[in-house]
DNA sequence: ATGAAAGCGCTAACAC
DNA sequence: GTGTTAGCGCTTTCAT
């Protein structure tokens, strides 16, 4: 009854209305619903009670407003359908739900500029801070990152200059591991299968460390096939198909992601072409979705989880101070030889 | 150099930063950043420049608090690695690009008391919208969703009553869908394979849907089989062997999801189990991602994107107004006999 | 077309 | 332990 009394008009309920309904003042309300300062029992209970009797739930627009305070951390990813972002995501998740900061998601479609629109979206909202994926970004997004005044990690890779902080693996370093690895091993006439993607800069940077190393060893990529869009499992048989008609004589297929990699081991499998023997394979990423595949692709973790991780407590180490020390950490991936690619 | 001067203390730039810089009042300033009300060619283009030269970035917390609105739509779902996720929040966004509003996504991890506490800090930043997974929420979730005054559109489910709107598919008639094409198509002897979730009430009323629909076939589920966490396509392996050793006279399994599927399908045509002839498979979702398996799996569609796109459009048709209008949208998923499944 | 004043709902800082 | 006062940075409203 005093609910209706009270909450007969139909706005939002205020700190006011809590205050009224208990009989103490607006202020310690905000204590008792805070946890902050001493508030004795009695006091304490009178609230609680009615702040649950009405349905309060605070304001945090104003309170971010009085305090200069908002505990959002800004995420930008460049796709949720990746597989590789929900891990990262899952990483932070798990170390910012031991804080009071909470991550907010933007995803920038690989677009700069779409980029660029999102990071002044949410610094619009004053984060504590901001985990945003490359060290590839527009002029205007550095100078918003720089000016933001607060910690700002870039993750995923570690080929260039951050702003601040950064936590990632050198996709250069993956690029050079696994040729040299795919060398060893003997195998000579080597295929390339990629994104088409010009945006997808890690990409771009493991095929530059790939080719490098190819050529330390007097060798280069004997043919190369790039996809967009599809279904990447349907994407790497047929571009698997493709390349192996054109050059029948490739004994290794190097392919940028782990799904394309498997529709090409799909491929092989299904047309009596015996991996590793006749043509070796590998990927990128360990993604463990594909675990249960007949066998098990050769391929380099990019330890998603773990820099989702690292950025987190980066963030949550420098949470009001206004950068994250510009660290830098530097993490190693490590090569899985699975059963399609030779051990030497 | 004009920009040191004003910049040069520590702390954010505001309108009247702005405003000193280009001499004009911050009102004015605030109707041009916002493209609100006449302002003479002459003002705007200065009031931009001096705004851009600064690097100023409105304060949106201010903003929201004056104007007492925010563009932003708080997504709640139980999880990102699901990638059925992934693919609602494509739809929204695709949609939500049209207008003003802003998608922020909350994760529950199929936690009611999660979900409560996401749906609480979400509602305290005044979305001007939810979106949220599911028609079962605790008592106090459904309070929070029914005073919050903002559209709510509750997606994916339609068995239930939702608090506001409600846009998804049936997944008791999925269930009872699938099995009558089963039992058409001429199978008897039918496992049933899925999450041992007790939380995920999707997945429990497609089974619900599925042992009824047998039931009045004078069938009932042969065998069953229930696992948790893991690499589904591994766990979709192991749980087919497990089932096929215990009840090896079985000629149909349903899975409850596609990848667990996937892992059956694969085992199967590993170990010379002739499909769809000797078993016949077929899980749910109709993840494209699938797409290149060497058969192509039996299943029904879940309409994920469409769903997104719908609750979005919902969402924004109602912006500013306290309700959704209750609207209920029912979408009928299709079955795909795929490769798996005998058509009758 | 532009400006001045008031206040959104909360919290910091200071009284008592 | 509790209350009072004065803003936080904008936008609304009303004046000019």
């Amino acid at each position: 009854m005093a609910k209706e009394e009270i909450a007969n008009e139909n706005r939002p309920l205020t700190l006011r209305d809590v205050s009224m309904a208990s009989g103490v003042s607006e202020m310690t309300v905000s204590r008792v619903l805070r946890g902050r300062g001493d508030v004795s029992d009695a006091t304490r209970t009178k609230v609680l009670e009615a702040a649950k009797m009405l349905g309060y739930v605070p304001n945090k627009i104003a309170g971010a407003l009085a305090s200069q305070r908002v505990n959002l951390v800004a995420v930008i990813i460049p796709s949720l359908s990746n597989l590789v972002f929900p891990e990262v995501m899952t990483g932070i998740s798990e170390v910012l739900d031991e804080t009071p900061l909470q991550p907010v998601v933007g995803v920038t479609n690989y677009g700069p500029e779409r980029e660029e629109a999102v990071l002044y979206e949410m610094l619009s909202w004053r984060p504590s801070g901001v985990i945003i994926a490359g060290l590839e970004h527009t002029d205007a997004s550095r100078a918003m990152l720089r000016a933001a005044g607060v910690p700002v990690v870039e993750i995923m890779d570690c080929d260039g200059e951050p702003v601040d902080a950064m936590v990632g693996i050198s996709h250069r370093r993956v690029g050079r591991e696994m040729a040299k690895a795919i060398v060893r091993a003997g195998y000579r006439r080597i295929g390339f299968l990629g994104t088409k993607m010009p945006l997808d800069h890690r990409a771009r940077k493991r095929f530059e460390g790939f080719t490098e190393a190819l050529a330390k060893e007097g060798l280069e990529v004997a043919d190369q096939e790039f996809y967009q869009g599809g279904s990447a499992l349907v994407k790497g048989r047929e571009m698997t198909e493709a390349i192996l008609t054109r050059t029948p004589d490739l004994d290794f297929l190097y392919y940028s992601n782990d799904m394309i990699g498997a529709g090409g081991l799909l491929y092989c499998l299904e047309n009596g072409i015996e991996v590793p023997g006749q043509v070796g394979l590998a990927g990128f990423n360990g993604l463990r979705l594909l675990d249960g595949l007949p066998k098990k692709l050769a391929t380099m973790d990019a330890c998603r989880a773990e820099i989702g991780r690292e950025a987190a407590r980066l963030v949550a180490a420098h949470a009001g101070e206004d950068s994250a020390g510009a660290e830098r950490h530097v993490l190693t991936p490590t090569l899985e030889f699975g059963a399609t690619l030779k051990r030497r």
